[in-house]
DNA sequence: TCCCGTACTTCTACATTGTAGATAACCGGA
DNA sequence: TCCGGTTATCTACAATGTAGAAGTACGGGA
């Protein structure tokens, strides 16, 4: 998509994640929310890539964790879902609808 | 992609207007069933492109019109859902259905 | 103090998918 | 034979998908 209108199909499956999350959303837990659910191994290389395309885009938005809490390792970089990403994610899901509607579930996929 | 395990979100969106179409998709038919209800506008060039890769993957078979018919221009060339296609699309189906599972509508996407 | 394991993020690279537009093929009629 | 209408093919490039290695940071133990 040149101009960035729609979504991908894994720019998606990532927003929705990002959802479920919401306050605890950073790329470990993304990645573990998208293996659970999707029920597919993801690199982390791609999660993040994504999410930095997502944010170029505007519809993520990101910031680094307070030092507050004590942890090791790095800090944490966390993720949340701006209104534009929301809005493309309602737009995704009615184009979908739209092109599902009046399909029966399985009935009409294996009528041919 | 790599392994072409997945449907992109065009490849879906372009599968489910076959399935709309049934006997009668070919290109051009293809490509207004798409504009119709996911009102947007879609080059021919796209629709093909996408439908040879998908042809290439196995998942729609395709096969030029029986000279039969009389009406002028080039023949057409008509695509079918596959079987592995549909597995496809259910598949992309469940996965979107399990990544949304819990959320409602607007509510939770809103609620950040 | 230095090294190490843990917890994360960045970077680099390349394959696949998305998209457009120009061009070619074919048909019947003027 | 030239022409307009209908449809498919080709070429090119931008955006997205994906992986894995490398780098950063912190706290604890030798």
């Amino acid at each position: 998509m040149p101009k960035g209108d729609f979504l991908g199909a894994f720019e998606e499956i990532v927003l929705l994640a990002l959802v479920h999350l919401g306050e605890d959303a950073y790329g470990m837990t993304i990645r573990r929310e998208i293996e659970e659910r999707a029920g597919r191994a993801v690199s982390i290389g791609a999660v993040y890539s994504t999410l930095d395309r997502l944010q170029a885009k505007g519809f993520v938005s990101s910031q680094y964790a307070n030092g507050s809490e004590a942890r090791r390792g790095r800090a944490r970089r966390y993720f949340k879902l701006e209104p534009e990403g929301a809005k493309s994610l309602e737009r995704s899901k009615e184009i979908l609808a739209n092109m599902r509607r009046g399909l029966e579930p399985e009935s009409e996929l294996t009528k041919s």
